[in-house]
DNA sequence: AGCACGCCGACT
DNA sequence: GTCGGCGTGCTC
């Protein structure tokens, strides 16, 4: 047999290739599948990824290989394979699931030389779990039997974590049943830190990594077990393209690799429900009976007081809890002092100039602030418009509320914890908090918390608004131990009626027939195609042109809504439209979108970025 | 993503 | 008549 004389590669473009280069004589049987190397790409050098091998080719001007980087291939065929599944399932190129897949140090064409290879062996055929559990401490004996039992295979595994805030118990519970080193993976290490680690996973020198989303894409062979702690948390879904959402990444891979699978809830997503059976997980429960007292407050009764925060059920609530020397904890899921600033004269609203969204004040660091763009600015003693000395900031932001608190409770120390604040108050009789207060789950219990405006929760524009409502009520229940006093303005929501009745399945049941009737994921997915770019009309008129070739020529079972302003119309000075297009199959609405997106006589200064289930 | 090729306005 | 503006499209 001949050797190979051509390379087939991919790159970390939106291109999906594979692209033909010339192997120069030197580095034949050198070259193999999986294999990173450089090449001229549109006349600049990049990184691309070999995926096949071949004696020849019809391309006319086929360049050679620029060089080849490391001496050893970094994918295995499971890592090309789930890049594959990464294209379909979400719409990127091969090339730019690869790129994701690497640490980051070894995601240009520069040469580090740390590798060494692997030996694989043996295998265990995976379990697959779903441990729900009311208890931070219970299910760490089942977390760690599984890894020790998987270690004594001498196969890796992964521990996915969604807050670095949550890796150093993750760690430590993991490491006091292991004698091995293991890898760390979060934010804080530096690129030459990740490289070693993640080359002492793939030599084998080590077989156990902790970390965030993207340690999912460890180089780990063979792998004997996948565990995913916290499932539903917001952070595992990945905020930048190609937008995957790390359950779906796991099951790819448990799937490619055979391997065990250990998914570990608090609440779990309706997604994730959903999917278990099919994905064949076995529940394991380690619920408790229901602790705290869960009430709902019915503030339609108080609405002629004016923008009253504090209830006088809630308030009583306080007095009870705190008179009995015991702690509470206020939750409003929203920072800042105050929302809007307008001037009470000629009604003007502060607005934020790059993306025309109300800025909310905050009296800490005296500044307006953007909550899309995070710009601030002063806050001007006259209004911009009128020049009145009118202006007044309104609405309730955590700040605020503290403010409150203290008025109404003096004597008890009052304390704030929100994104802003470093270090978590070591003490307080009332925590004012926000949604950050998650991250000091199972190292915070309060006697009574009061969720102040559970509302806004199920107001946003997101269907999954209710999932994230009820899984934030059920975190929080964990951190209380006697009550939890919730104020609406909506009594009858069924969501909340729910929660309060602990009957976690109605939950389940209701959301997934909405979401059935309503045709939304996980029934049915929903490609969402964003156009963005500085000047609305050409943005506008850009959009309007693909929903037409979408329409003109749409499949039968895929359905094309029209253009609308995404729910950012407008964010750092680009405007942005969005076209939703529903479809049975993830794969064939991306093909089907793709190919008008192809077609479509591109505009500069538009951007179009395509995402799956937003 | 980036870079070259290409087709219309202000210059020697 | 040419230089260069950026808008359009391809990359083995």
């Amino acid at each position: 047999m001949t050797e190979y004389t051509i390379a087939q590669i991919v790159v970390g473009l939106p291109v999906e290739g594979p692209f033909d280069y010339f192997i120069p004589q030197e580095w034949r049987g050198r070259i193999v599948v999986g294999q990173r190397v450089a090449v001229m790409f549109a006349h600049v050098k990049r990184l691309g990824v070999v995926v096949a091998l071949q004696h020849g080719t019809d391309i006319k001007n086929v360049k050679p290989l620029t060089k080849v980087l490391g001496t050893q291939p970094w994918f295995d065929d499971y890592l090309l394979h789930l890049a594959r599944d990464m294209k379909k399932r979400y719409g990127c190129s091969s090339g730019e699931a690869l790129e994701l897949m690497l640490p980051k140090a070894l995601r240009s064409t520069r040469s580090l030389e740390l590798e060494r290879s692997a030996q694989a062996v043996s295998t265990l055929d995976g379990q697959r779990t779903w441990i729900r559990s009311q208890n931070t401490r219970d299910h760490w004996s089942l977390i760690q039997t599984r890894i020790k039992e998987v270690l004594s295979h001498e196969l890796g595994v992964i521990v996915l974590v969604a807050d670095s805030a949550q890796i150093p118990y993750v760690v430590s519970q993991v490491k006091s049943v292991l004698p091995e080193k293991i890898v760390i993976h979060d934010n804080e290490r530096t690129a030459k830190e990740e490289l070693e680690g993640w080359s002492m996973l793939r030599s084998g020198q080590r077989k156990v990594i902790v970390g965030l989303r993207s340690a999912v894409f460890a180089p780990i062979d063979p792998l004997g077990l996948i565990v995913l702690y916290d499932e539903d948390n917001p952070s595992f879904r990945e905020e930048q393209s190609p937008f995957y959402q790390t359950r779906e990444v796991v099951m790819m891979r448990a799937n490619i690799h055979q391997c065990g699978v250990l998914i570990v809830t608090f609440s779990s997503t309706v997604e994730l429900v959903f999917h278990s059976q099919p994905e064949r997980l076995t529940a394991v429960d380690y619920s408790e009976p229901q602790k705290a007292r869960r009430q709902l407050i019915d503030m339609t009764n108080f609405e002629s007081k004016g923008p009253m925060m504090i209830s006088f059920p809630m308030r009583n609530n306080l007095e009870k809890a705190l008179g009995a020397g015991q702690k509470a904890m206020i939750v409003i899921n929203r920072r800042g002092h105050s929302t809007v600033t307008r001037c009470l004269f000629c009604g003007h609203m502060m607005r934020c100039p790059r993306c025309t969204t109300n800025l909310s004040y905050s009296a800490v660091k005296k500044r307006l602030e953007c909550r899309r763009c995070f710009t601030s600015q002063d806050l001007p003693k006259k209004c911009p418009h009128c020049g009145k000395e009118y202006l007044r900031s309104l609405g309730v932001g955590v700040e605020r509320v503290v403010q409150e608190i203290r008025r109404l409770f003096p004597a008890a120390r009052t304390q704030r914890f929100d994104r802003d604040v470093q270090v978590f108050p070591p003490q307080f009789d009332v925590l004012v908090t926000t949604q950050a207060v998650l991250r000091m789950l199972g190292r915070v219990v309060v006697h009574t918390i009061g969720i102040l405006d559970v509302d806004t929760e199920f107001n946003r524009a997101d269907y999954r608004s209710s999932q994230k409502a009820f899984s934030l009520l059920t975190h929080l229940s964990l951190m209380a131990k006697e009550n939890i006093v919730i104020q609406t303005m909506n009594i009858d929501n069924e969501t909340l009626r729910s929660f309060i009745s602990g009957k976690d399945q109605e939950f389940y049941q209701n959301e997934l027939l909405l979401r059935k009737e309503l045709k939304l994921p996980p029934y049915q997915h929903w490609v969402a195609v964003l156009l963005r770019g500085p000047e609305e009309k050409i943005v506008s008129i850009q959009a309007e042109a693909l929903y037409n070739s979408l329409a003109e020529n749409t499949p039968s079972g895929i359905d094309v809504m029209p253009v609308r302003p995404d729910g950012m119309p407008k964010l750092r000075d680009q405007y942005r439209f969005v076209i939703f297009i529903r479809g049975e199959q993830a794969s064939a609405t991306l093909d089907f979108v793709k190919e008008s997106i192809g077609k479509l006589k591109k505009k500069s200064k538009v951007i179009i970025t395509v995402q799956v289930d937003p």
